[in-house]
DNA sequence: TATGAACCTTCCCGCAACTGGAAGGTCAAC
DNA sequence: GTTGACCTTCCAGTTGCGGGAAGGTTCATA
């Protein structure tokens, strides 16, 4: 199959795909006229690489994730131990949102937001330690 | 001064002070050795910049924050809609990153986690439709 | 049979916001 | 005079692609 439908049934732009085989995370078959050739199984890892991604995992940690797919013999461990790690990875990421945000509503509260040109918001930000 | 204490000042590395002067964002006099030289006001604008790229504002957003601080007659409405419109951001990755976070913690959980193959993780990136 | 659209190919540039390193000039101390 | 810590410019790399050029292929239609 080209990669046009490749693109459809993975749901991963042909540029992605194309991508994903640059750096080495698949290797289609190649047509006498040079076209991409995708099989069943190319399709189920360009599926799995999507997925993975829209969870938040990084492509080399995909590449991680894809091995241990393919390795027969891996204990689910490793497999957790990833994704263990990418959850306080994204625990980390949101008590910082939440906390910048706090500061940014704090700011935001306090400027009156008319026309007057002193604003709590820029004074903060030139003087204070925020 | 001279770029080191103007990063210690700053608290920006050096490299990011010569990319913020490349990309317009201050200008500092040069010194007859070729060197930069940084006012005080230059250390203000560099504070500045620290702060609200930590608060998560990019870099073109700074340049507009840096516009309406040096602009005395800007009404605090600009500002606000600014910080507004930033924290409607910040609350729809905290919201995007949350939802990450259940999807993942079920699959962490669902998995022994021990020395035996099978694992819900990949199979669920491998199979259902996540 | 021609031709036009819709595919496909490779290649290279660009994004954000820096970071690292190479090659070289300057300055202050010993 | 020489060491070492500064400073300079420039170039390349990072992450994960997207855009677009220049060209080949395939298929349907006039």
């Amino acid at each position: 199959m080209n990669i046009g439908e490749a693109s459809e049934r993975s749901g991963l732009p042909s540029k992605t795909i194309r991508y994903y085989e640059d750096i080495g995370l698949i290797r289609p078959e190649r047509g006498g006229n040079g076209y991409r050739d995708y099989a069943a199984t190319d399709i189920h890892k360009l599926r799995f690489l999507q997925r993975s991604r829209g969870l938040g995992f990084s492509v080399e940690e995909c590449r991680q994730l894809l091995a241990l797919y393919e390795d027969k013999s891996r204990a689910s461990a490793d497999v957790k131990s990833i994704a263990e790690a990418k959850l306080s990875e994204i625990d980390r990421k949101i008590r910082e949102l939440t906390e910048l945000r706090h500061t940014l509503e704090h700011l935001v509260h306090a400027c009156h937001g008319n026309e007057r040109p002193d604003c709590p918001i820029l004074e903060e930000l030139s003087d204070s330690a925020a």
